[in-house]
DNA sequence: GCTGAAATAGCACGACTGTGCTATCTAAGT
DNA sequence: ACTTAGATAGCACAGTCGTGCTATTTCAGC
């Protein structure tokens, strides 16, 4: 049994030459062939460690989510809800080249699970996931007395992914300055609301 | 020269059969041949009107953002800037079903905007019109002496795409009425800040 | 060295793609 | 009635696609 290299370390690999691909070319132009030819393998070898293209796909996609979980499960956390609620929340943006490439590449794939279910399944998991991270930090922030948890659970939400989107689109623009400038403020202001 | 109908509502139609094949299938199905079917039309036929995929697909992206302008500046005014804002922001959420149909063909354009130089001009036209329009409301509720300008206008323009990406995503979670709580909510924040 | 399973390679098939092209049909202007 | 240009139709080509399939290479365990 020739195992040289971990075949699960292969199938990162593989995935990661999906991601270059989906930012360079678009997730329409990631055929078999094409991320073989990324990945410098021969067709049947990346068909060797996925059985099919979708196969391929979901597990891409599924290691952006777990790459992001596993940074924001390392982060160190304080006392200060405040400082930490920044740090955590700053994680989800992409604020550098290796998380401008994973934002890209999630967009990708979040437009396609738009008609595609096999990856509304992962969508939705990592929608929920994040969901109840801006509610969990939302509800330490308010001041006491306050009743707004959902609809600022929701606000949060989405400026998250707005910002993201913004990110991606138009990266001159929305610097990570800018995001970051645009988070601290709105947090400044959950807590004074 | 038989001229039956406008050739330029015939353009619209399979813009509009475009439009259909987008949300059903995703960008990467709208082919040609897919387009002329779901138009009960003719390859052919289709390729009189367009003289190449490329030129249908970003006349049918142009026809989103034209019928958007249409229904902002249909749009009543009143004296009061609070209540014009609400007017005009919430018409471009994806409150009902002409609107939930505009915004998934819209996301599904951007995402290929990211990767397709011909349609990256108009969407940073449309991007660039929208932010635009944001920063105009922010300064007109603002209260004087604030000089918050740009970071209310970066978090105004992310909360709304952010708000039409959960609604594409979540359509049940992200309804109507709460896209409009979130957005009042948010507006009242600013008008107090 | 030999064995055998994992890994790699790549051909072949049928389906689908965009577009160039020609042929046919339609109806308005004369 | 005839002409003619716009409108419609659809075939043909070269290319890409996913995947089934077989052949070859590689190398740990013996």
């Amino acid at each position: 049994m020739p195992i040289v290299v971990d075949p699960e370390e292969r199938r990162r690999d593989l995935a990661e030459a999906v991601w270059r691909v989906v930012r360079r070319d678009g997730l329409e132009r990631a055929s078999v062939r094409e991320v073989a030819r990324e990945a410098g393998v021969s067709m049947g070898s990346l068909r060797h460690y996925f059985g099919s293209q979708s196969e391929l796909l979901i597990f891409a996609m599924r290691m952006v989510i777990e790459r992001i979980e596993e940074r924001v499960a390392s982060l160190p956390r304080s006392e200060d809800p405040r400082q930490d609620a920044e740090r955590v929340l700053s994680e989800l943006l992409p604020l550098d080249h290796q998380r401008q490439m994973e934002n890209e590449v999630w967009l990708a794939f979040t437009a396609r699970s738009l008609v595609d279910p096999a990856l509304r399944a992962l969508r939705d998991e990592a929608y929920d996931a994040l969901r109840a991270a801006c509610r969990r930090w939302i509800s330490r922030l308010l001041p006491p007395g306050r009743s707004e948890l959902e609809v600022e659970t929701d606000r949060l939400f989405a400026l998250l992914d707005g910002l993201a989107v913004h990110a991606a689109m138009r990266p001159v623009e929305a610097s990570p300055e800018r995001l970051l400038a645009v988070l601290n403020y709105h947090l400044d202001g959950v807590t004074a609301a």
